[in-house]
DNA sequence: ACCTGAACACCGTTCAAGT
DNA sequence: ACCTGAACACCGTTCAAGT
Protein backbone atom coordinates (compact mmCIF):
# COMPACT_ATOMS: atom_id res chain seq x y z
CA UNK A 1 0.00 0.00 0.00
CA UNK A 2 2.29 2.79 1.35
CA UNK A 3 5.10 1.79 -0.71
CA UNK A 4 7.47 2.35 2.33
CA UNK A 5 6.85 1.11 5.97
CA UNK A 6 9.39 0.10 8.24
CA UNK A 7 8.66 -3.58 10.12
CA UNK A 8 9.92 -3.93 13.89
CA UNK A 9 11.59 -6.96 14.73
CA UNK A 10 8.37 -8.00 17.33
CA UNK A 11 6.67 -7.74 14.01
CA UNK A 12 8.82 -10.18 11.62
CA UNK A 13 9.39 -12.74 14.49
CA UNK A 14 5.52 -13.00 15.14
CA UNK A 15 4.71 -13.45 11.34
CA UNK A 16 7.82 -16.23 10.62
CA UNK A 17 6.09 -18.18 13.69
CA UNK A 18 2.66 -17.91 11.95
CA UNK A 19 4.14 -18.76 9.23
CA UNK A 20 6.48 -21.59 10.12
CA UNK A 21 3.03 -23.46 12.19
CA UNK A 22 0.80 -23.44 9.05
CA UNK A 23 3.40 -24.14 6.29
CA UNK A 24 4.00 -28.06 5.88
CA UNK A 25 6.83 -29.27 5.24
CA UNK A 26 10.45 -27.77 4.79
CA UNK A 27 8.70 -25.00 2.75
CA UNK A 28 9.54 -21.48 5.12
CA UNK A 29 11.86 -19.17 3.14
CA UNK A 30 12.92 -15.73 4.15
CA UNK A 31 11.36 -14.67 0.84
CA UNK A 32 7.81 -16.23 1.32
CA UNK A 33 8.48 -14.44 5.07
CA UNK A 34 9.18 -10.83 3.18
CA UNK A 35 6.25 -11.94 1.06
CA UNK A 36 4.03 -12.45 3.63
CA UNK A 37 4.93 -9.18 5.43
CA UNK A 38 4.56 -7.45 1.89
CA UNK A 39 8.48 -6.58 1.54
CA UNK A 40 11.10 -7.32 -0.29
CA UNK A 41 13.77 -10.58 1.16
CA UNK A 42 16.46 -7.81 1.35
CA UNK A 43 14.72 -5.56 3.78
CA UNK A 44 14.97 -8.17 6.67
CA UNK A 45 18.25 -8.44 7.05
CA UNK A 46 18.76 -5.05 9.03
CA UNK A 47 16.85 -7.24 11.39
CA UNK A 48 19.09 -10.57 11.16
CA UNK A 49 22.21 -11.41 10.21
CA UNK A 50 20.98 -14.48 8.38
CA UNK A 51 18.30 -16.84 8.27
CA UNK A 52 19.22 -18.77 11.34
CA UNK A 53 19.81 -15.73 13.66
CA UNK A 54 16.40 -14.99 12.67
CA UNK A 55 15.19 -19.09 13.32
CA UNK A 56 16.63 -18.73 16.53
CA UNK A 57 14.85 -15.84 17.98
CA UNK A 58 11.62 -17.56 16.95
CA UNK A 59 12.69 -20.73 18.58
CA UNK A 60 13.67 -18.37 22.03
CA UNK A 61 10.21 -17.15 21.34
CA UNK A 62 8.59 -20.62 21.25
CA UNK A 63 10.15 -21.50 24.70
CA UNK A 64 9.07 -18.46 26.35
CA UNK A 65 5.33 -19.30 24.89
CA UNK A 66 5.85 -22.82 26.40
CA UNK A 67 7.03 -21.34 29.91
CA UNK A 68 3.66 -19.03 29.84
CA UNK A 69 1.60 -19.73 32.79
CA UNK A 70 3.88 -22.42 34.25
CA UNK A 71 4.32 -23.35 38.14
CA UNK A 72 6.28 -26.18 39.58
CA UNK A 73 4.49 -28.92 40.93
CA UNK A 74 5.20 -32.14 43.08
CA UNK A 75 8.88 -33.55 43.40
CA UNK A 76 11.71 -32.99 41.33
CA UNK A 77 11.11 -35.87 38.62
CA UNK A 78 7.53 -34.35 38.43
CA UNK A 79 9.10 -31.36 37.51
CA UNK A 80 11.63 -32.18 35.01
CA UNK A 81 8.96 -34.04 32.98
CA UNK A 82 6.03 -31.61 33.08
CA UNK A 83 9.29 -29.52 31.68
CA UNK A 84 10.28 -31.86 28.95
CA UNK A 85 6.73 -32.75 27.70
CA UNK A 86 6.00 -28.76 27.95
CA UNK A 87 9.13 -28.09 25.49
CA UNK A 88 7.80 -31.00 23.26
CA UNK A 89 4.24 -29.81 23.02
CA UNK A 90 5.60 -26.55 21.97
CA UNK A 91 8.07 -27.74 19.23
CA UNK A 92 5.90 -30.63 17.95
CA UNK A 93 3.51 -27.51 16.42
CA UNK A 94 6.71 -25.96 15.13
CA UNK A 95 8.55 -28.82 14.08
CA UNK A 96 11.19 -26.71 11.95
CA UNK A 97 12.23 -24.80 14.71
CA UNK A 98 13.05 -27.87 17.04
CA UNK A 99 16.37 -28.68 14.95
CA UNK A 100 17.68 -25.18 14.77
CA UNK A 101 17.17 -25.26 19.17
CA UNK A 102 18.95 -28.21 19.06
CA UNK A 103 21.63 -27.55 16.80
CA UNK A 104 21.95 -24.42 17.39
CA UNK A 105 20.26 -23.13 21.13
CA UNK A 106 18.17 -20.08 21.23
CA UNK A 107 20.48 -17.96 23.84
CA UNK A 108 17.68 -16.00 25.00
CA UNK A 109 15.35 -15.35 27.59
CA UNK A 110 12.90 -18.53 26.77
CA UNK A 111 16.07 -20.69 26.80
CA UNK A 112 17.29 -19.14 30.41
CA UNK A 113 13.70 -19.73 32.01
CA UNK A 114 14.33 -23.53 30.65
CA UNK A 115 17.53 -23.88 32.28
CA UNK A 116 16.77 -22.06 35.40
CA UNK A 117 13.56 -24.40 36.26
CA UNK A 118 15.89 -27.33 35.15
CA UNK A 119 18.57 -26.24 37.60
CA UNK A 120 16.02 -25.14 40.40
CA UNK A 121 14.48 -29.05 39.93
CA UNK A 122 17.69 -30.69 40.34
CA UNK A 123 18.38 -28.60 43.27
CA UNK A 124 15.74 -29.71 45.00
CA UNK A 125 16.61 -33.86 43.94
CA UNK A 126 18.93 -34.53 46.60
CA UNK A 127 21.65 -34.49 44.48
CA UNK A 128 24.78 -32.85 45.92
CA UNK A 129 25.32 -29.68 44.23
CA UNK A 130 28.26 -30.71 42.35
CA UNK A 131 26.94 -33.30 40.70
CA UNK A 132 23.71 -30.87 39.34
CA UNK A 133 25.94 -29.85 36.54
CA UNK A 134 26.37 -32.81 34.64
CA UNK A 135 23.47 -34.56 35.33
CA UNK A 136 22.06 -31.40 33.82
CA UNK A 137 23.58 -31.69 30.82
CA UNK A 138 22.56 -35.67 30.17
CA UNK A 139 19.00 -34.29 31.21
CA UNK A 140 18.93 -31.51 28.25
CA UNK A 141 20.99 -33.72 25.99
CA UNK A 142 18.53 -36.15 26.06
CA UNK A 143 14.85 -34.24 25.57
CA UNK A 144 16.57 -31.95 23.05
CA UNK A 145 17.63 -35.12 20.62
CA UNK A 146 13.91 -36.65 21.46
CA UNK A 147 12.50 -33.30 20.75
CA UNK A 148 14.43 -32.58 18.10
CA UNK A 149 14.55 -36.13 15.75
CA UNK A 150 10.66 -36.21 16.73
CA UNK A 151 9.77 -33.35 15.04
CA UNK A 152 12.15 -34.11 12.36
CA UNK A 153 9.34 -36.89 11.41
CA UNK A 154 6.90 -34.31 12.00
CA UNK A 155 8.18 -32.21 9.11
CA UNK A 156 7.77 -35.25 6.22
CA UNK A 157 4.69 -34.72 3.88
CA UNK A 158 2.20 -37.51 3.80
CA UNK A 159 3.37 -38.76 1.19
CA UNK A 160 7.03 -39.08 2.20
CA UNK A 161 5.83 -40.54 5.44
CA UNK A 162 3.85 -43.50 3.72
CA UNK A 163 6.51 -43.80 1.31
CA UNK A 164 8.54 -44.52 4.07
CA UNK A 165 6.22 -46.76 6.00
CA UNK A 166 5.81 -48.93 2.89
CA UNK A 167 9.63 -49.15 2.93
CA UNK A 168 9.76 -50.35 6.85
CA UNK A 169 7.41 -52.63 6.00
CA UNK A 170 9.01 -54.25 3.26
CA UNK A 171 11.85 -54.66 5.00
CA UNK A 172 10.78 -56.06 7.82
CA UNK A 173 8.18 -58.13 6.88
CA UNK A 174 9.89 -59.19 3.58
CA UNK A 175 13.07 -60.36 5.71
CA UNK A 176 14.40 -63.95 4.85
CA UNK A 177 13.95 -66.03 7.83
CA UNK A 178 17.06 -68.01 7.23
CA UNK A 179 19.45 -64.63 7.13
CA UNK A 180 17.48 -62.95 9.64
CA UNK A 181 15.66 -65.11 12.25
CA UNK A 182 14.38 -62.94 15.00
CA UNK A 183 13.53 -60.46 12.34
CA UNK A 184 11.22 -62.61 10.73
CA UNK A 185 10.41 -63.72 14.06
CA UNK A 186 9.03 -60.69 15.74
CA UNK A 187 8.51 -58.92 12.36
CA UNK A 188 4.51 -58.21 13.17
CA UNK A 189 5.28 -56.76 16.30
CA UNK A 190 8.02 -54.50 15.26
CA UNK A 191 6.51 -50.56 14.76
CA UNK A 192 8.31 -48.07 12.79
CA UNK A 193 9.99 -45.07 14.77
CA UNK A 194 7.39 -42.73 14.00
CA UNK A 195 4.12 -44.40 15.95
CA UNK A 196 3.76 -44.24 19.43
CA UNK A 197 6.13 -40.81 20.33
CA UNK A 198 4.78 -39.83 23.20
CA UNK A 199 4.54 -42.95 25.26
CA UNK A 200 8.49 -43.64 24.17
CA UNK A 201 9.60 -40.23 25.53
CA UNK A 202 7.66 -40.48 28.88
CA UNK A 203 8.86 -43.77 29.45
CA UNK A 204 12.89 -42.78 28.10
CA UNK A 205 12.99 -40.04 30.30
CA UNK A 206 11.15 -41.65 33.07
CA UNK A 207 14.05 -44.33 32.76
CA UNK A 208 16.28 -41.59 32.47
CA UNK A 209 15.13 -40.19 35.99
CA UNK A 210 15.10 -43.15 37.58
CA UNK A 211 18.38 -43.47 37.31
CA UNK A 212 19.79 -40.46 38.32
CA UNK A 213 17.94 -41.09 42.20
CA UNK A 214 18.96 -44.35 42.16
CA UNK A 215 22.52 -43.19 42.44
CA UNK A 216 21.59 -40.59 44.98
CA UNK A 217 23.23 -41.33 48.12
CA UNK B 1 36.06 -37.40 -21.61
CA UNK B 2 33.98 -40.13 -23.86
CA UNK B 3 31.05 -37.87 -23.74
CA UNK B 4 28.52 -40.41 -22.96
CA UNK B 5 28.99 -43.13 -20.23
CA UNK B 6 27.04 -45.27 -18.17
CA UNK B 7 27.26 -44.96 -14.18
CA UNK B 8 26.27 -48.13 -12.25
CA UNK B 9 24.02 -47.25 -9.17
CA UNK B 10 27.53 -48.44 -7.42
CA UNK B 11 29.62 -46.26 -8.77
CA UNK B 12 26.89 -43.53 -7.97
CA UNK B 13 26.39 -44.42 -4.21
CA UNK B 14 30.58 -44.80 -3.77
CA UNK B 15 31.09 -41.25 -4.89
CA UNK B 16 28.13 -40.01 -3.32
CA UNK B 17 29.36 -41.46 -0.02
CA UNK B 18 33.01 -40.28 -0.69
CA UNK B 19 31.63 -36.67 -1.39
CA UNK B 20 29.37 -36.74 2.05
CA UNK B 21 32.92 -37.75 4.24
CA UNK B 22 34.98 -34.74 2.51
CA UNK B 23 32.37 -31.92 2.49
CA UNK B 24 32.38 -29.75 5.01
CA UNK B 25 28.63 -28.80 6.38
CA UNK B 26 25.52 -29.34 4.30
CA UNK B 27 26.91 -28.82 1.27
CA UNK B 28 25.84 -32.31 -0.30
CA UNK B 29 23.83 -31.35 -3.57
CA UNK B 30 23.01 -33.46 -6.49
CA UNK B 31 24.66 -31.19 -8.74
CA UNK B 32 28.28 -31.75 -7.14
CA UNK B 33 27.69 -35.42 -7.10
CA UNK B 34 27.34 -35.33 -10.85
CA UNK B 35 30.19 -32.97 -11.20
CA UNK B 36 32.32 -35.58 -9.23
CA UNK B 37 31.10 -38.00 -11.71
CA UNK B 38 31.99 -36.17 -14.97
CA UNK B 39 27.98 -35.33 -16.14
CA UNK B 40 24.95 -33.26 -15.39
CA UNK B 41 22.77 -33.76 -12.43
CA UNK B 42 20.08 -35.06 -14.88
CA UNK B 43 21.19 -38.11 -15.73
CA UNK B 44 20.89 -39.27 -11.68
CA UNK B 45 17.43 -38.84 -12.03
CA UNK B 46 17.39 -41.98 -13.85
CA UNK B 47 19.10 -44.22 -11.10
CA UNK B 48 17.26 -42.38 -8.29
CA UNK B 49 13.63 -41.28 -7.65
CA UNK B 50 15.05 -38.17 -5.53
CA UNK B 51 17.58 -37.00 -3.59
CA UNK B 52 15.99 -38.51 -0.52
CA UNK B 53 15.95 -42.09 -2.20
CA UNK B 54 20.03 -41.61 -2.87
CA UNK B 55 20.91 -40.56 0.36
CA UNK B 56 18.66 -43.44 1.98
CA UNK B 57 20.51 -45.67 0.00
CA UNK B 58 23.82 -44.05 1.01
CA UNK B 59 22.20 -44.07 4.68
CA UNK B 60 22.27 -48.07 4.50
CA UNK B 61 25.82 -48.30 3.03
CA UNK B 62 26.91 -46.91 5.72
CA UNK B 63 24.85 -49.79 7.89
CA UNK B 64 26.34 -52.32 6.02
CA UNK B 65 29.89 -51.45 6.60
CA UNK B 66 29.13 -50.46 10.38
CA UNK B 67 28.52 -54.14 10.56
CA UNK B 68 31.21 -55.12 8.45
CA UNK B 69 33.20 -57.08 10.70
CA UNK B 70 31.01 -57.59 13.76
CA UNK B 71 31.06 -60.17 16.13
CA UNK B 72 28.50 -60.64 18.90
CA UNK B 73 30.19 -60.43 22.44
CA UNK B 74 29.28 -60.33 25.59
CA UNK B 75 26.06 -59.94 27.54
CA UNK B 76 23.22 -58.46 25.69
CA UNK B 77 23.73 -54.86 27.03
CA UNK B 78 27.31 -54.83 26.03
CA UNK B 79 26.08 -56.39 22.70
CA UNK B 80 23.70 -53.39 22.64
CA UNK B 81 25.86 -50.64 23.44
CA UNK B 82 28.89 -51.74 21.00
CA UNK B 83 26.18 -52.42 18.39
CA UNK B 84 25.07 -48.23 19.28
CA UNK B 85 28.28 -47.46 19.17
CA UNK B 86 29.33 -48.44 16.05
CA UNK B 87 26.36 -46.73 14.84
CA UNK B 88 27.37 -43.98 16.68
CA UNK B 89 30.58 -43.86 14.70
CA UNK B 90 29.80 -44.65 11.05
CA UNK B 91 27.21 -41.75 11.05
CA UNK B 92 29.75 -39.10 13.22
CA UNK B 93 31.70 -39.36 9.93
CA UNK B 94 28.74 -39.07 7.83
CA UNK B 95 26.87 -36.64 9.70
CA UNK B 96 24.24 -35.45 6.66
CA UNK B 97 23.18 -38.72 6.86
CA UNK B 98 22.45 -39.58 10.24
CA UNK B 99 19.07 -37.16 10.20
CA UNK B 100 18.16 -38.76 6.91
CA UNK B 101 18.17 -42.35 8.42
CA UNK B 102 16.59 -40.93 11.76
CA UNK B 103 13.72 -39.42 9.35
CA UNK B 104 13.43 -41.63 6.87
CA UNK B 105 15.00 -44.61 7.94
CA UNK B 106 17.35 -46.77 5.06
CA UNK B 107 14.98 -49.69 4.57
CA UNK B 108 17.79 -52.24 2.84
CA UNK B 109 19.97 -54.96 3.87
CA UNK B 110 22.19 -52.29 6.46
CA UNK B 111 18.75 -51.43 8.44
CA UNK B 112 17.93 -55.45 8.36
CA UNK B 113 21.39 -56.33 9.52
CA UNK B 114 21.39 -53.68 12.75
CA UNK B 115 17.75 -54.81 13.32
CA UNK B 116 18.24 -58.19 13.70
CA UNK B 117 21.24 -57.93 15.94
CA UNK B 118 19.44 -55.74 18.44
CA UNK B 119 16.69 -57.96 18.38
CA UNK B 120 18.54 -60.98 18.83
CA UNK B 121 20.42 -59.67 21.49
CA UNK B 122 17.40 -58.61 23.49
CA UNK B 123 16.60 -61.86 22.86
CA UNK B 124 18.79 -63.24 25.05
CA UNK B 125 18.69 -60.98 27.80
CA UNK B 126 15.66 -62.82 29.33
CA UNK B 127 12.72 -61.02 28.90
CA UNK B 128 9.53 -62.29 27.83
CA UNK B 129 9.28 -62.40 23.62
CA UNK B 130 6.11 -60.43 23.78
CA UNK B 131 7.82 -57.41 25.59
CA UNK B 132 10.65 -57.66 22.81
CA UNK B 133 8.73 -55.37 20.32
CA UNK B 134 8.46 -52.67 23.00
CA UNK B 135 11.50 -52.45 24.20
CA UNK B 136 13.23 -52.29 20.76
CA UNK B 137 11.35 -49.42 19.77
CA UNK B 138 12.07 -47.83 22.74
CA UNK B 139 15.96 -48.52 22.61
CA UNK B 140 15.55 -47.42 18.46
CA UNK B 141 14.35 -44.13 19.17
CA UNK B 142 16.46 -43.34 21.99
CA UNK B 143 19.90 -44.61 19.82
CA UNK B 144 18.44 -42.62 16.63
CA UNK B 145 17.78 -39.41 18.36
CA UNK B 146 21.38 -39.35 20.30
CA UNK B 147 23.15 -39.94 16.97
CA UNK B 148 20.76 -37.65 14.94
CA UNK B 149 20.93 -35.17 17.18
CA UNK B 150 24.63 -35.28 17.75
CA UNK B 151 25.34 -35.29 13.90
CA UNK B 152 23.57 -32.09 13.51
CA UNK B 153 25.63 -30.33 15.45
CA UNK B 154 28.53 -31.79 13.39
CA UNK B 155 27.31 -30.43 10.19
CA UNK B 156 27.96 -26.71 11.77
CA UNK B 157 30.55 -25.06 10.16
CA UNK B 158 33.14 -23.96 12.76
CA UNK B 159 32.20 -20.52 12.12
CA UNK B 160 28.84 -21.22 13.22
CA UNK B 161 29.68 -23.73 16.06
CA UNK B 162 31.61 -21.09 17.63
CA UNK B 163 29.08 -18.26 17.25
CA UNK B 164 26.84 -20.63 19.01
CA UNK B 165 28.84 -21.12 22.08
CA UNK B 166 29.52 -17.34 22.39
CA UNK B 167 25.84 -16.16 22.69
CA UNK B 168 25.63 -19.82 24.81
CA UNK B 169 28.05 -18.16 27.38
CA UNK B 170 26.18 -14.90 27.47
CA UNK B 171 23.31 -16.69 27.96
CA UNK B 172 24.65 -18.72 30.69
CA UNK B 173 27.03 -15.92 31.86
CA UNK B 174 25.21 -13.03 31.69
CA UNK B 175 22.03 -14.39 33.61
CA UNK B 176 20.98 -11.79 36.39
CA UNK B 177 21.39 -13.39 39.72
CA UNK B 178 18.04 -11.76 40.77
CA UNK B 179 15.69 -13.70 38.55
CA UNK B 180 18.21 -16.62 37.20
CA UNK B 181 19.36 -17.51 40.81
CA UNK B 182 19.88 -20.97 39.70
CA UNK B 183 21.39 -20.65 36.58
CA UNK B 184 23.78 -18.05 38.17
CA UNK B 185 24.73 -20.31 40.95
CA UNK B 186 25.81 -22.80 38.46
CA UNK B 187 26.72 -20.75 35.34
CA UNK B 188 30.32 -21.80 35.95
CA UNK B 189 29.94 -25.18 35.75
CA UNK B 190 26.91 -25.86 33.02
CA UNK B 191 28.60 -27.51 29.36
CA UNK B 192 26.98 -26.66 25.95
CA UNK B 193 25.33 -29.72 24.32
CA UNK B 194 27.83 -29.99 21.65
CA UNK B 195 30.63 -31.06 24.86
CA UNK B 196 31.41 -34.33 25.81
CA UNK B 197 28.51 -36.11 23.51
CA UNK B 198 30.64 -39.82 23.64
CA UNK B 199 30.37 -39.93 27.36
CA UNK B 200 27.01 -38.77 27.54
CA UNK B 201 25.62 -41.11 25.10
CA UNK B 202 26.79 -43.88 26.78
CA UNK B 203 25.78 -43.17 30.38
CA UNK B 204 22.17 -42.35 28.86
CA UNK B 205 21.98 -45.50 26.96
CA UNK B 206 23.20 -47.75 30.26
CA UNK B 207 20.70 -46.07 32.48
CA UNK B 208 17.81 -47.07 29.71
CA UNK B 209 19.39 -50.66 30.14
CA UNK B 210 19.88 -50.80 33.23
CA UNK B 211 16.20 -49.91 33.72
CA UNK B 212 15.39 -52.53 31.03
CA UNK B 213 16.79 -54.72 33.40
CA UNK B 214 15.86 -53.85 36.20
CA UNK B 215 12.39 -54.46 35.30
CA UNK B 216 12.31 -58.21 34.32
CA UNK B 217 11.07 -61.29 35.99
C1' DA C 1 17.88 -46.91 -25.27
C1' DC C 2 20.24 -43.77 -23.14
C1' DC C 3 21.97 -39.09 -22.23
C1' DT C 4 22.16 -33.96 -22.58
C1' DG C 5 20.85 -29.04 -22.57
C1' DA C 6 18.01 -26.01 -21.41
C1' DA C 7 14.53 -24.56 -18.75
C1' DC C 8 11.39 -24.00 -14.58
C1' DA C 9 10.60 -22.56 -10.22
C1' DC C 10 12.79 -21.83 -6.60
C1' DC C 11 16.76 -20.64 -2.73
C1' DG C 12 19.99 -17.12 0.72
C1' DT C 13 22.46 -13.08 0.47
C1' DT C 14 24.63 -8.68 -1.16
C1' DC C 15 24.88 -4.06 -2.66
C1' DA C 16 24.51 -0.18 -5.77
C1' DA C 17 21.05 2.85 -6.69
C1' DG C 18 17.07 5.18 -5.44
C1' DT C 19 13.88 8.18 -2.34
C1' DA D 1 18.35 6.91 6.97
C1' DC D 2 16.00 3.56 5.19
C1' DC D 3 14.32 0.55 1.49
C1' DT D 4 14.19 -1.52 -3.20
C1' DG D 5 15.58 -3.87 -7.51
C1' DA D 6 18.45 -6.34 -9.57
C1' DA D 7 21.88 -9.42 -9.50
C1' DC D 8 24.94 -13.43 -7.97
C1' DA D 9 25.62 -17.95 -7.19
C1' DC D 10 23.37 -21.48 -6.20
C1' DC D 11 19.31 -25.39 -5.57
C1' DG D 12 16.06 -30.03 -7.11
C1' DT D 13 13.65 -31.66 -10.86
C1' DT D 14 11.59 -32.25 -15.56
C1' DC D 15 11.46 -33.10 -20.36
C1' DA D 16 11.97 -32.17 -25.24
C1' DA D 17 15.52 -32.85 -28.23
C1' DG D 18 19.46 -35.14 -29.62
C1' DT D 19 22.61 -39.36 -30.71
Amino acid sequence: MTGRRRWSTEEILDTAAELLRTSDADSFSVRKLAAALGTDSSSLYRHFRNKTELLRAVADRILLTAMDGYRPEGDWKQRVTTLALRLREAFGEQPQLAGVWARFGSGGTGSRLVMEELLQALRTSGLPDEEVPARYHRIVILVAALIASEAGIGTLTSKEYEQGMEQFRVAVLGADPEHFPALSHFARDIRPLGVDRRAAFEEILAAQLAHIEAQMP
